[in-house]
DNA sequence: GCAAGACTGTTGGCTAGCCAACATGCTCGC
DNA sequence: GCGAGCATGTTGGCTAGCCAACAGTCTTGC
């Protein structure tokens, strides 16, 4: 057993529920998932029924990168941070996932050992499908597998995106884009992450992204409160993304 | 018409050939694609012998941002770089592609858009495989597509690792790490790449990658001549790669 | 309601790498 | 075999952003 895998939790299966209550809880979640939206809900119920489901605080890891399982996560509530670690232990978030979202895709492209830390940042609900199920449900649904392939084009496109920022645009920008792409629509407000989530994301340190969003602020175009932040220019804060 | 379409030279049939000569010509070089590697030679010749085949001289583009073609490409011979252009101008080299390689494959991930030029750096057979035609060989060869999800799970692999890169490692770990992976076994030598090219991989200026490479050569871990550099010690550049 | 810890704010020194500018060297096509 | 153009070499100034360090502020759990 490797050093990282016995930092991972066990996994913990829902407790105390019934086969008819645990089908009920999946349902009511699994509608959610882009993926399968094709799905009506009888064959999710019958595809889908018998997954195991874990729950899992916040902050816990559910896999790593020594973690060689094929399967595919399936994120029921919560969300979840997919990271990986340099040497010197700094962090680089790749993205966040939230409900209604899978994650751990790579196992099923063949690159379970793709360095990756999948941890809770908040308590979650989490389905596993094993490479086998999803294989079958692709021979029966071939339009599952289109799904499939645009949920892998759109993660391609968004990882060479932010390739692009990473080489063409400084600090200032990549918060900007950040901000932009987290931004909730209802509440014109970014919620959920401290700077330092915002630098591990964007590849800054957290003192400059304190520094350049009290630059924003100052010049009007956002206001920081506590681990959120209210757009109040959105024209103009789309300017500074174009350096 | 666009502006960037405009740029697009007319794609140039192969002249003068029987059909006898190109399906000739097509299965020389198909057998050593590894995405078809699952095919027979008759089964490569019914599927492949129609495919229109391009030739393209050097320095020359394939496809660009706006096309909205869904194809694949599959290069039979020369080289071709896939890249963006900042709004500045400064080019991002994602990859090069090299004889019995395909490229192009996001446009059939419902990414037609996807923001790259895929541009010649030497002169190139090209074969065009449409959506239609892939999707058909796909329900016809499932085994195709799993080394296709092979083919796209190590793109993001290289896509998640490249950003990595740029986000903990600096110029000269980067350009490391790129000497290695462009490293020809046979003569320890890495040809084709001018400093500029290397630069615009990953992520340095030109003249920064030529000072990186002065220095590594008055270590003498390498040794420098024209658009060619021959590695004397593998294992002391792999040291640098971890800063 | 209060402490401990997490989050945000701020400062100054420092350096990697950008940038512009120019000099030299290699090669390939005619 | 020669020269135009591409490729490499080199230098000095400059700044974005790292880094360490410390000070305030909010929140959450007990």
């Amino acid at each position: 057993m490797s050093a990282l895998s016995r930092l991972l939790p066990p996994k913990r299966r829902s407790p105390g529920l019934s086969r008819d209550e645990r089908t009920s809880l999946l349902m009511r979640h699994l509608i959610h998932i882009d993926l399968f939206r094709d799905l009506t809900k009888a064959e999710m119920e019958r595809l889908f029924g018998h997954l195991p489901m874990y729950t899992f605080p916040k902050n816990t890891l559910v896999f790593a990168p020594d973690d060689a399982s094929e399967t595919l996560y399936i994120l029921k509530m919560g969300a979840v941070d997919i990271y990986r670690l340099s040497e010197e232990g700094k962090r680089l978030s790749i993205r966040r996932v939230f409900m209604g979202s899978v994650f751990g895709e790579m196992g099923l492209l063949g690159q379970s050992m793709h360095g990756c830390f999948a941890e809770t940042v908040a308590p979650s609900l989490v389905c596993v499908m094993t490479r086998a199920e999803m294989e079958a449900l692709l021979r029966a649904r071939p339009d599952v597998g289109l799904r499939f392939f645009k949920v892998i084009g759109d993660r391609l496109k968004g990882l060479e995106d932010q390739l692009a920022r990473f080489a063409f645009s400084p600090v200032r920008a990549r918060v900007a884009t950040f901000l932009l792409s987290h931004l909730d629509p209802a509440s014109q407000e970014v919620r959920g992450f401290t700077h330092e989530e915002i630098g591990d994301t964007i590849g800054a340190l957290r003192s400059t992204v304190t520094q350049t969003l009290g630059e924003m602020a100052r010049i009007g175009v956002i206001e920081i409160k506590h681990k959120r932040i209210h757009v109040r220019n959105t024209r103009e804060l789309a300017a500074l993304v174009r350096e």
